[in-house]
DNA sequence: CTCAAATAATTCAACCATTGAACAAATCAT
DNA sequence: ATGATTTGTTCAATGGTTGAATTATTTGAG
């Protein structure tokens, strides 16, 4: 655990403390930028000196978290600048996702390129979660990576225990610690939807508050807040599938009536179409009581966080356009902001992979966001 | 505006901004702590060498924010102790509230303490905003404070214009610019129940993340998550009285059906009473109905958000006891971790007053949040 | 009563990171 | 070729924290 730096936090600060905010303000300039830039380029961008920014990128570079190439062409007089972007080989982050019905893996270098992607199909909830975690482990034995994270569909608390995850029929595994004993590096656990939100962020262009909608058997949210990703006091926030969204209405698995999963999850989907899996639902489904229910949980989702973006993935992915319509009208209907200001809806950009790249990613995050720790035991 | 040291943020940091953080971490111990402490102790709380915590408090002492006080009795030898304290006259929040039925204003000191306190009651919907504003000025011409804030019944934006306050018929009104002229100082305008939420924070006793419910005429939430108050992309967040708790019900005014107000406002819950006013409320009226709707709605809330802690203010505080029965039933069905842990409702500890004192002490709070920028200036 | 132990607070040299100005390097335009 | 221009580095100065030494003040034991 290392200390950073924010606001109103109760750890004192030090000198090196103001290097390591620096380092990562330098490194995240050069990490946002589409092309190669110079030293000078990041300094007026920081709003540091040119000779601070030297000494940073120093450190950068004999870390190995930053290369020089050669830089975006320019015209005028003057020296050439030497072109400053993130090393191709500075970091892995190790992606991994456990689901219902796969496997994942994926490794993602420090640019957000994924170098490996696996995927094995087979039904989990037949063995036991040894026997999943075991297999999942000789599925990422890529070598290299500096840390791990697992997407999970379910509930997982602060310290990586997996306290309910329903489809997979766990209760209390302690995934990150047999995880990074077989890794043999840490292994972070969070919620699938969570993930699947941060992997959005990069695709979010600038906007750091958004929601992230997953549809999957159940329907999870990831809500993504001033720029973080908000958990909530245990770990446990966005279980928007049990929203009500008909208070006396069908009955749903958790206990409650009117939950939205019981209109718009999977299942409810499939039934109301008459098939028996995704791949058999027509073209022309009648989805009008899903995406009511939908919009009805969104409007209050937005009426209570004031979100100008929802970004919809899973299953909703490829149907928004048939879900959209039903949304959209509730949403003008209940918002009391509607007239205020637009909200945006679209599909999310990464469709499957979002839970998986959004771990492998939450890793490369934390080495952007702290190079030093980084650096100190490299 | 000044530079603030937080993570991932895109500003620099120097060696002054680590004497200002320090120096507010100083402070925060300072004012935290029930006696006076000595500087020794504080050096022990925060992590600081006793040289640092010396040359920081120097610094607060000169800047009339801190003083020497008999220090709490201690038991063994040495020398005996300098206590440090919040200086009594050190800075002044000046809190503003203007509502349907009253003006308020109250002075508040740097420990918290309320120095004054005004209110007229008069109906403001019937003269102009411009008369409104102008009898709150002269209301709150007390002189030697540090900063405003004001409590509205509505939309606020970031700049300080209030886009809608339908019970008091507003509509995108400079609030802002037009008391900080009257007052001469710094105004800041902000939602009643956001207010009202930061000033449950001190009350709250540790608890960073929580959810404040205001039910007056509308019914309004303010959100504090992970220690800070949690505005929304615009402002707007908190507009929980327009959650739908039953999506084909009651047609409300903002044009929709069903929404939380019309079940559990305060118009609402005279109208199933059969009484006038609040006043007239017997003891044993039902108020079954707007507990339950309560409950569906805090249900939604607690789901997306995992609090794990509910305040109830307005005119819920008094009456919590018999909507108690009807939120807990709902909460305990449709919450889906009610069995894993568990969730704290309680009355707000400052009643009708809350907003106006949250207002006052969000200046202070700035003072406390940023002292280098207070000390730069004075 | 005296002195040692203990605790609080201050002083000061050393250290560390940023700054700003001067300087060196490399290119373009005339 | 030469001057203008931009990039990147060097270095003394500045400002802030640290840690050790020092001073200040009290308690308790002999």
């Amino acid at each position: 655990m290392t200390a950073r730096i924010q606001a109103s936090s109760s750890v004192p600060v030090r000198q090196s403390s103001v290097r390591a905010h620096n380092l990562a303000l330098v490194l995240q300039t050069v990490a946002t930028s589409e092309n190669p830039i110079s030293r000078a380029f990041t300094a007026a961008a920081t709003g540091l000196t040119r000779a601070t920014v030297s000494a940073l990128v120093d450190d950068l570079i004999a870390g190995g978290l930053l290369v020089e190439r050669d830089p975006a062409p320019r015209s005028g007089a003057g020296r050439p600048a030497a072109g400053l972007a993130l090393a191709p080989d500075g970091a892995y982050g190790l992606g991994l996702e456990i689901n219902v019905d796969y496997l994942a893996a994926c490794v993602v270098d420090l640019s957000g390129q994924v170098r490996h992607r696996v995927v094995t199909y087979a039904d989990q909830r037949l063995g036991s979660w040894e026997t999943a975690l075991t297999r999942l482990a000789e599925l990422a034995a890529f070598p290299g990576a500096s840390g791990a994270a697992l997407a999970v569909p379910g509930l997982v608390s602060a310290d990586g225990i997996v306290r309910v995850a329903p489809n997979l029929g766990w209760q209390n595994i302690d995934a990150a610690t047999v995880l990074s004993e077989a890794l043999g590096m840490p292994v972070a656990v969070d919620n699938e939807a969570n993930l699947a939100a941060l992997s959005e962020l990069r695709a979010a262009g600038g906007r750091p508050t958004f929601g992230y909608v997953s549809g999957e058997i159940g329907i999870g949210a990831g809500l993504v807040l001033d720029g973080a990703l908000y958990r909530g006091v245990r770990g446990w926030s966005g279980e928007i599938g049990h929203l009500p969204v008909h208070p006396d209405g069908r009955a749903c698995r958790c206990g409650a009536r009117g939950c939205l999963e019981q209109y718009a999850g999977q299942e409810a989907l499939l039934r109301a179409a008459g098939v028996a899996a995704l791949a058999d639902l027509p073209d022309d489904a009648d989805l009008g009581e899903a995406g009511a229910a939908l919009g009805i949980a969104l409007a209050g989702v937005v009426n209570l966080l004031d979100l100008d973006t929802i970004v919809l993935g899973g299953i909703y992915g490829p149907l928004l356009p048939r879900l959209l319509p039903g949304i959209e009208r509730e949403l003008r209907q209940r918002v009391l902001t509607f007239d205020l200001a637009p909200i945006t809806l679209r599909a999310a950009a990464l469709g499957a992979d979002a839970a998986m790249r959004g771990a492998a990613e939450s890793v490369i995050r934390s080495v952007l966001d702290d190079p030093a720790a980084f650096l100190g035991r490299a």
